[in-house]
DNA sequence: AGAATTCTGTAGCGGCCGATCCAGAATCAT
DNA sequence: ATGATTCTGGATCGGCCGCTACAGAATTCT
């Protein structure tokens, strides 16, 4: 009935995100986005609607390939303790080989979209509290499993471990230092160790 | 020898610091700068250089009036473990008060601006440490008094609450919730009280 | 083949951007 | 008063912004 897109979609939104994710939603121009997808700018429009629309697109497929891949494949190959372990871990170590500092795209637009803009703002806090979900839900079946302290607070310490979390991100753009992120992450991780005090 | 400024150097960097904190470097423009310091565009190049110079002096201008004053009134007025205490407390209550979220300057430029520029991304650490260096400072000086437990690393510890307390401020720019907040910031201030395991 | 529909490249819209120019107003020293 | 110097408002610069209009290319149906 009509002519083929002539791009994949999917392809476009990824490279749309790497764009949004290294320069920030504000900076990010239509042209820059469309150069980097590989289109014409009638072409995004037509698919895409309009630059918000897009970055709305991008934030939800951010989610899925990182914060949300990241989550389902700890679940699965840790017990839930060594999972929020591996996590922490695992954004200390992407923030330090993270050499132009982009950070992490949610995290990003929290500071700088979400605040002048309620639907995206919203979007953003959904999406924080599935990560503070996957620390509850981790935290919980680790004390059913007995490998944290019996009296620990999940409602506490999953925020505290999202605020953590962010911390992470926020201070690594300006402050990449090993010994730094992991400061931040270690008296955080100390909370699900029985007793000892280490520091 | 020549005509004097008709307005106040002070004053309109102040107004500057609000317009660049309400809206973000990117987003503020100079109409909108020249606009809320009640001066002409010609007046705000003539003295103060350029955009990026006056921002540099609105965050020089934020950390004395914001960060520099509130270490300094709490540190002369609590002692060492006390301040600490307070200073992570009136984030918490500053972060909430906020009603349109504008969060900190600092660790707002921290995300959007530092990691694309890198004189003010160090200028912006610079402050951070500042920052650190008063937890660090009250950790040891609490050591010496007693008032925390014996075997606490100020170098760890001082990182985790820089790390915390970036988080508070990014979180609270979406989420202001104050379980939420201090959730995030209760833990940390559990690591200068004696072996209580309370989270 | 031809009609109908959708995609795409180009050109362009009005509008705002950061920055500068310039003429005139204000101040000081002489 | 006069000249030197600095500040100020307003106009303006080239350039990029998000977005749209439009004509033509590509595809499927009849």
């Amino acid at each position: 009935m009509a002519r083929l897109k002539a791009f994949d979609e999917g392809q476009a939104v990824d490279a749309a995100v790497d764009c949004f994710w290294a320069h920030g939603y504000g900076a990010t121009s239509v042209r820059d986005l469309a150069d980097c997808m590989g289109i014409g700018g009638a072409s995004l429009y037509n698919a895409f609607g309009d630059k918000r629309t897009l970055f709305v697109r991008c934030l939800e497929r951010y989610a899925n390939r990182s914060s949300r891949e990241r989550m389902a494949r700890l679940e699965e190959k840790h017990p839930p303790k060594d999972a929020i372990r591996a996590f922490l871990l695992e954004i200390v170590e992407r923030s330090l080989k993270d050499r132009d500092c982009k950070g992490c795209l949610l995290v990003n637009s929290a500071l700088d979209v979400g605040p002048h803009d309620a639907a995206i703002g919203a979007a953003v806090a959904a999406y924080l509290d599935e990560i503070r979900g996957f620390f509850r839900r981790n935290i919980e079946a680790a004390r059913r499993a007995g490998t944290v302290p019996r009296g620990i607070d999940a409602e506490t310490v999953s925020g505290h471990l999202l605020g953590v979390l962010m911390g992470i991100r926020a201070l690594a753009r300006v402050k990449p230092e090993r010994k730094l992120l992991e400061s931040v992450a270690r008296p955080a991780l100390a909370l699900l160790e029985p007793k000892r005090r280490l520091n």
